[in-house]
DNA sequence: GATCCTCTTGACTGATCATTCAACTCGGCG
DNA sequence: CGCCGAGTTGAATGATCAGTCAAGAGGATC
C-alpha cells in the first residue's frame, strides 16, 4: 500500500527534508541535495525553479505530516489530553536523545535561519507552528474543567511551543538534556498548579 | 572616556554583530562586514584568522556585554527581583517592536543555526546562555521566601530563557508580538501562582 | 634619515555556489 | 516504424565564496 518506489523528485524532497533538518537550509547545497537523493540537477531544475521552491515542498510535507507523523505516533496509547501534551514534549525528547542533542524541530532552525523569508516561506512556517499550537489547544480543550475556566489556552498552547522550542535551542547548545527536561519539569509543575486550582479537580 | 575611535579590528567586530544577527552567520559574507566596517579583506585577516575567530570574538563580545549592554539598562529603576524578570523580557520585546519582529536574540538564532560549531563556537553559545540563566536564576534566589522553598530554581530559570527565545521565534515568524506577550503571560500567570504558594507570601 | 614593525591595500586564487541547457533516453501512441 | 514529450544527463556558466599575498603606508626608535 504504501512506498511504492520513490520518483527523483520525492527523493529530492526526501533528501532535503533530512538535510535542512540536520544543517539548515544555507548551509544545504544544491549539490548536497542530488547527492544524497541520487539525482542529477537537470532533475531537480526540471521539478522546481529554484532551490527555494525545493524549501517551500519541504515545508509543505512537513505540515501535511504533523498528525500522521508527529501527532499519532506520540500519542499512541495515550488517552489523557494532559498527558498527550507531554507525550508530544517526549517525542521531541527522544529525538534529541537519539542523536545526542543534535537534531531538534526543524520548523523552529528554519524559522530562525530564514532572516528574509519570501512570503511563502514564511506562511508556511507559520502555518506549521499554527497547526502544533492549534493540536495542543485543542487537548486543553478536552482537559475541560480539569484547568481554571478563565485560563488562555491559545496562549498556553503558545508557551507549551515555547518550551519546547527552547528546550531544544538549549539542549543543542549544551549538549544535554538537561535543561530540556528543567523546562518541561517546570512547564509540568506549573500544569500541576492550574489543575489544583480547577472547578473539577479530583479531589 | 568611552569610545575614542575605533580602530579597524573593532568596527570590523561591531560590523559583524550587526549582520550576524540580522542575518545570520552563514549567510553574512566576509564581503558583506568588510563593506560594513568600510576595510580590506588584508585587514580582516590580519586580526583574525578565520572567518570563525570572527564569530568567536562577537560571542565574547556578547558575553560581555550581557551585564552592561543587557541587564543594566533593563534593570534600571527596577529593584524587584520578580519584576527584573518581567523587565528583562520587556527588553526583548521592544527590541521586536523597534524592528518589526525582524531581530531577535542572536545567541538563540546562532544558536540554532551553527549545526556542527566547533568547540569554542559551542561553549560561548552555551557561556551565553548559561550567563542569562544565572542572571534570572539570581533574581529567584532574591526573592527569597515568595517562591516556594522547594522549586528548582535553575530550572524555572531556564523556562524563562524558553519562554524568551521560543517567543522570540514565533514573533519573528508571524511577524506579530501576539504570541511573545501570550507566553510572557503564561509565564506571569505561572509566577503569581507560585507566590501564591509561597510561605512569605502577603496576605 | 635609516631601520623596523604593525597595519592596510586590493588584486588574485581556487573552490563552491545556484542555475542553465543542448543532447539524450524511453515508454506511449498513431 | 516514426514521432512526441516527460524526464534525465552532466558539462558548462558566471557569480560569489573564504582566504592569500606581495607591495606599501605611516609611525616609532635609533
Amino acid at each position: 500500500m504504501s512506498a511504492p518506489i520513490p520518483n527523483t523528485a520525492d527523493r529530492i524532497v526526501f533528501a532535503a527534508m533530512e538535510l535542512f533538518g540536520e544543517k539548515g537550509y544555507g548551509s544545504t547545497s544544491v549539490a548536497d541535495i542530488l547527492r544524497a537523493a541520487d539525482a542529477n540537477s537537470g532533475s531537480l531544475y526540471h521539478a522546481f525553479p529554484t532551490k527555494q521552491d525545493v524549501l517551500v515542498e519541504v515545508l509543505r510535507r512537513y505540515f501535511d505530516g504533523i498528525l500522521p507523523m508527529l501527532l499519532a505516533p506520540a500519542w499512541e496509547g495515550v488517552t489523557d489530553p494532559v498527558e498527550r501534551i507531554f507525550a508530544l514534549l517526549g517525542r521531541y525528547r527522544g529525538l534529541l536523545e537519539i542523536t545526542d542533542c543534535t537534531y531538534g524541530c526543524p520548523i523552529g532552525s528554519l524559522a530562525l535561519e530564514i532572516h528574509e523569508p519570501d512570503p511563502p516561506v514564511r506562511e508556511l512556517l507559520a502555518a506549521n507552528f499554527d497547526a502544533w499550537v492549534m493540536a495542543v489547544e485543542a487537548c486543553l480543550d478536552a482537559a475541560g474543567d480539569r484547568l481554571p475556566a478563565d485560563v488562555d489556552r491559545r496562549g498556553l498552547a503558545q508557551l507549551v511551543l515555547s518550551v519546547m522550542e527552547g528546550g531544544v535551542m538549549q539542549a543543542r547548545t549544551h549538549r544535554s538534556l538537561d535543561s530540556f527536561d528543567a523546562g518541561v519539569a517546570a512547564l509540568r509543575d506549573y500544569f500541576g498548579r492550574l489543575q489544583a486550582a480547577a472547578p473539577g479537580r479530583n479531589p
